[in-house]
DNA sequence: CCACACTCTGACACCGGTGTCATAATGTGG
DNA sequence: CCACATTATGACACCGGTGTCAGAGTGTGG
């Protein structure tokens, strides 16, 4: 099969390739007649135009790449879906780049990516979207980026997040006001910033409502459902046990209700759980997780469609925004029994 | 900041395009000390080479996309992990692409798809997998594929699939074994093909155990926890109520079980629950669900990497290859309380 | 009828690399 | 020392589009 290029086509229909290329684009000053003409060869040549060759002659790929390094797979999958939408209403298209943060294998990772598929921006998912040294890379490359959920303050780069201390403080709040005053709290991963932010709502929700920080209800995770398991069994092993756990996601908290229900405890009478991010788990499981639900989609559409408009007109003024994030009830917070 | 080409390395060096080329490529016939002059030049000048202009050269895009429509994100996410792990390996990259099999649209859809961006090679999986159409349009606009988990069968294109009848016949065969006569079915989405081939398989296994099949104990579900959730609702509703359900998969598994719990009924003494796929949920619930395991990011990461090699050199014996499902025995099966 | 504006079209350079081929430089065996 | 093979290098066309600009054709107002 021979392959059909502007050439053929501009040959057959008896015009010049720049006619076509006018066609193709919808560029104005073409006589109806000839772009019919042209029109109509498309169709008998079955002429599809190469993205490449276009691409370099506008020095664009119509490519976004984004970046994570999470274990959370709802969460990716929203990101991506989010990204997706924006993508697509500009006619881009969503390259994913799963990495990892740890290692200086970093750079040289993004600096493969980019020798090997050039792309026209980037989004930057937690943690990378707080990492200074690759936001320092991309700027220094001329690479356009947002990021998601990013804790650091660029004026220069676009970002777009929700409020993790405010969500921390609203569910501690929350369990505070169902009567509880021993509350754990399980960590996130430490690289990412949502870690600290939820921990600080947690610590600021205790202050302003006078019971003391115990440190000893602390428990380290990771966001891994795994070491959800690890600090649940810290926890219930804890005498006195706490009535309430505050996990800083959805797995780990059910991970903690795994557990509990294990040892026979009932939820929410014996031990009240509360998680965060609204990940579909929370509503997949008996009794479902009271949670925080966070914008995920909406963050990184909007962080994707700024990024595109960058992209497209440099002059476009830095966005930032900071989106809601909503508390979920559901059955497994309740007031503790006395 | 002036963009760094070829050319001006060329020039800065003291060379040819071509050999820098060649340096870049690794290309024998190059002195060694050319190849550091080049190299040092490289480094000094922060030269990245444009992958758009080399894809146009060679008529590649180093881009591999992967279609899905499908509601379980556990399942995408695996379907990701294995197609990335093999284009990495090939410097290859992966561009997504979920969109919906029906409406006319489709065709269409992914008309457009290649004209934003030039695809060496798409992995389609279920349902598309299945779909002729699509797979027609492919061939005609010779376009490289890899069906994962697919039931058509086409000897010319690649197709890694795992054996979704035997999978059902076994998680069944594991409960009669158990001793359970009554067991209802919760069907998948009737798109897929694996919703025909695990009915098939629980009908074999009721068949050679001597159990006359019930339409009854059959729900009609599309994998989606939500349509889980109905059909548990009239499973459990059922006089006299079935000892074990077994839903087409995991999530719709954890939606019967969730039911269950709910109405005070102790899983598996009072009713035993399996699902299929493995999927995260399965062991992050209490009881843990039994379940058929596939190897779904071994079979993504060899259908892309035959792709690949496919798209290297199109002299490669088409791949065709089966893979074993596993039956995961965990606490949601159990004797039936006589 | 002429001057001028506007529409339509094509020639040609260019985007930044790669492939082909000719040629210069170097090595090797007799 | 010569014939010949081998290595190293560059000139140039080419991949398949887009941008610039010149020029032909058409319309309009004075």
């Amino acid at each position: 099969m021979k392959k059909v290029t502007i050439n053929s086509v501009a040959t057959y229909a008896g015009v010049s390739k720049k006619t076509v290329s006018r066609v193709l684009n919808n560029e104005p000053n073409v006589s109806p007649a000839t772009r019919e003409k042209v029109l109509k060869v498309f169709k008998e040549l079955d002429y599809t135009p190469n993205p490449i060759a276009r691409g370099l002659a506008r020095n664009r790929s119509f490519i976004i790449g984004c970046l994570y390094d999470n274990p959370s797979k709802s969460y990716i999958t929203r990101v991506q879906s989010g990204a997706l939408e924006a993508c697509h209403k500009h006619n881009y298209n969503l390259l994913i780049h799963p990495c990892e943060l740890r290692g200086d294998a970093l750079i040289e990772n993004i600096e493969h990516l980019l020798t090997t598929s050039r792309l026209d921006g980037m989004v930057l998912t937690p943690p990378f979207s707080d990492s200074e040294e690759l936001i320092a890379f991309l700027k220094k490359k001329n690479i356009h980026f947002a990021r998601v959920a990013s804790a650091i303050d660029d004026a220069e780069s676009i970002s777009v997040r929700s409020n993790d201390e405010q969500g921390a403080y609203e569910i501690t709040e929350h369990l505070i006001n169902l009567g509880h005053t021993s509350i754990a709290f399980i960590k996130g991963h430490p690289d990412h910033s949502a870690t600290e932010q939820r921990f600080n709502g947690y610590q600021r929700a205790l202050r302003e409502h006078n019971i003391a920080f115990n440190p000893q209800l602390v428990a380290e995770g990771n966001f891994s459902y795994h070491s959800g398991a690890d600090s649940a069994k810290a926890i219930l092993d804890l005498n006195p046990r706490p009535s309430a756990v505050f996990a800083s996601n959805d797995y780990m908290a059910a991970a903690v209700l795994k557990l509990a229900t294990q040892r026979q405890l009932k939820v929410p009478e014996d031990i009240s759980i509360a998680g965060f991010d609204n990940a579909p788990i929370a509503r997949h499981i008996w009794p479902g997780l009271t949670t925080i639900a966070q914008p995920v989609e909406e963050m990184t559409r909007q962080a994707v469609e700024q990024l595109i408009l960058q992209i497209s007109d440099e002059q476009t003024p830095v966005y930032q925004a900071t989106l809601e994030a909503k508390l979920i009830t559901r059955e497994s917070t309740a007031k503790p029994r006395c």
